[in-house]
DNA sequence: TATAATTTAATTGCGCGCAATCAAAAAACA
DNA sequence: TGTTTTTTGATTGCGCGCAATTAAATTATA
């Protein structure tokens, strides 16, 4: 196949293209497995920050999950309507906003927990692909790992 | 750090989400330099397979972009009325609509052209890195590479 | 202290992304 | 042939994802 000043444009000749169309595919084959606790893939990354960190701001959480207040609040806000946390303003300062798991949020981890196990005999992937990917996509994140 | 049971659902633990994260990167530094021709991202890998394969119907393209009708048919008529493609029924079978590119959308080719030249000096990869994670990438897409 | 700059969420508007549904056309089949 | 099934796009509705704007609170500074 001869070359040509346009090949740069070949979907084939992309990285960024598998990584989006890989992106979805992912996060469609969570989906069901997600629908079965009533959490939508972002919902679901969103309680992991705080099944783990318990409280921390808004502000915080987009950090981690590399989100903006425009993705954030309507998510928390359907998040706090189902039970799962509470939205509370910093006392210390109003600009914050402290989001925090409930109870019923902790129990919620019960049924979550089956998620990756159900995910991990979908892929396809060697262990050592896995790990290579892993650590490819958080250098391009601009976070060395290791 | 000593585990438990409910390690798997760690943020860090998760080769989704750096997947999901960095695909929505990925999106974002091609922003401006699309803002620049008038296209969104999505727009811009649908006029990819037009540059290429110059006619094909919606089905086709959404097999090459891995997105459905629901995301394409309004795409489509936005690409249409910026006249860079026309819409036809397909005669020898109605149900087909056949995307074609027009004059006005191989120009676009000239200064689309620009876009990854720009994005490659963003890029914090090695060639070797590239390479394996384009692979990785179409191995999770259940399509082998070499 | 008064004012300006910064920080933090919320809001708005637009473009996906996709599941579900629908309608039309074509193909399969009894 | 007539009926059923399948294929193909279009439509609808909902949930992001994000840029841009706004508003409130805090901090920095003259």
């Amino acid at each position: 196949m001869k070359d040509n000043r346009y090949d740069s444009l070949k979907l084939e000749n992309q990285i960024c293209f598998p990584l989006y169309a890989c992106a979805k595919e992912t996060v469609r084959r969570y989906t069901p497995f997600l629908d079965a606790i009533d959490l939508t893939y972002t919902q679901y990354i969103a309680m992991m920050v705080l099944w783990e960190k318990k409280s921390l701001t808004v502000k915080q959480m987009g950090e981690y999950l590399y989100l903006d207040s425009g993705t954030l609040t309507p998510l928390l806000k359907k998040l706090e309507a189902k039970g799962y946390i509470t939205r509370t303003r910093c006392e210390q300062d109003e600009r914050s906003l402290i989001v925090e798991i409930t109870d019923s949020g902790e129990k919620l981890k019960e049924q979550a927990v089956e998620v990756p196990a159900k995910m991990a005999q979908c892929s396809s992937l060697e262990p050592e692909e896995a790990a290579a990917l892993y650590r490819i996509l958080y250098k391009m994140l601009g976070k060395t790992v290791e």
